[in-house]
DNA sequence: CGAGCAGTACTTGTATACAAGCATCTGTCG
DNA sequence: CGACAGATGCTTGTATACAAGTACTGCTCG
């Protein structure tokens, strides 16, 4: 959120890179990350990688084992847990919040946006940055945009969870679908409507999630204390 | 939350002093930081001072202006209602997930925490950590104990913004008093009146805000995105 | 053949040198 | 006296060398 100054830095395009292919699970959970190798391969030194590195690693995306390794963090189910409580927690206080008038323009954009998620041949990865849009949307609706961003940014985990999960049903119709509802009640100011309509949709993806947990259990952490192995994983292309 | 192993390390170290510092306002806010000032300062190299400022400026704790300089971030008006708005939207969801059977060993501890807050002669500091760890336990009770984790991490403006309040008024009984109002309601499983309670209590600290900031409008930031000047200031004692 | 031990190749943590850029001070010139 | 230009000293960003420690590999010895 808080980065003073935008100016390009390595560091800066390197930490979004990493970043984006750990949610996208272009690197999957568990694999080996080396300062060396991550440098080679992106022709800088250690220096910008480290540091995109102990960012990741606060963010919970990582985890850095001294003279061991490092490595893209498993799912833990339990901050699956914790992010959606967050999330549903900020989401539902949000709709409590909306304004008597509320915003043409930013209505015009989740209308748009509702639109094309409905698109016919609609991407997996385009279907997510809409899902993402339209929620820091309707928060932005009542003023707490920003509010949004520290809840993207703690919600890493239940993000790849969410991935793996439509990775495997390929089902958005459905999302898009609730996402009308809860857009149609706010417009409609029927707060309590889009509070069960919103909780109802958010509890519906948390919901796929243990049955992922069953067919890829080697992507979640069963005891999160534990060490990886460090392994060779062609992790560039 | 999340760095994955509690080896000691100068940067771990020095980051929870820095913080500390930060937070206790013993760094007031607009503070010139140096990499090499402060790694004279602790005896160490940049390296781990550097670092620890990378993930202070990504708390928003701190800000960094590449050739220009490090700042201890002046308290944002709007990242403090955003905090507020974070915090009072989970601390409300958690008591909504109070379980029908409260821990008692936890019970236990909260009632220790309301009696020593109530102790006559009771520094500022140690009323801020109990207070800490009262609205933490009261989140254990129903399970999201990580939650409030998250929450902390994203509150800093907000706990800089509360020290200055306190310093002034200096009348930590009223809020002892509403600690233990809604502790009462929790054990009666009064659910609502422990909403009502809490977001009294909650929305009490927040609204001395506006008053501190009229008493110390330097340690606010009018423009968030000015850069702060370069000074003198001795940092360490 | 098997077990143990030393060597080796890797890891991250830290220190340090250099690069690029901003701000201020000072000397010079009009 | 005032304004402008260059030197200087600071800042953070990056690259690199070394230190400390882990894990595996392969040899040696029983």
């Amino acid at each position: 959120m808080a980065q003073a100054n935008r100016r390009r830095t390595n560091r800066r395009t390197i930490y979004t890179t990493l970043r984006q292919m750990v949610l996208k699970l272009e690197l999957p959970p568990g694999a080996a990350l080396s300062e060396n190798e991550l440098a080679a391969q992106l022709g800088v030194s250690r220096t910008p990688v480290r540091e995109s590195l102990i960012l990741l690693a606060q963010e919970g995306l990582v985890q850095v084992f001294p003279q061991i390794g490092s490595f893209v963090s498993r799912v833990d189910p339990a901050q699956v847990a914790d992010a959606q409580f967050l999330r549903e927690a900020v989401e539902l206080a949000s709709l409590d919040d909306l304004p008597p008038e509320l915003d043409p323009a930013l209505l015009d954009e989740l209308r748009d946006n509702l639109d094309r998620q409905q698109r016919p041949r609609l991407g997996l990865e385009e279907f997510f940055e809409l899902d993402e849009a339209f929620h820091q949307g309707l928060m932005r609706l009542s003023g707490h945009g920003n509010a949004w961003t520290t809840v993207a940014a703690a919600k890493g985990h239940l993000d790849r969870a969410r991935r793996l999960g439509l990775v495997e049903n390929a089902s958005p119709a459905v999302f898009a679908a609730q996402h009308r509802e809860i857009f149609d009640a706010v417009v409609g100011a029927d707060v309590a409507l889009a509070r069960t309509a919103m909780r109802t949709h958010l509890r519906a993806v948390f919901n796929d999630i243990e049955r992922i947990r069953a067919h890829s259990p080697e992507l979640f952490a069963s005891d999160p204390s534990a060490v990886p192995v460090r392994r060779n994983v062609v992790v560039w292309e």
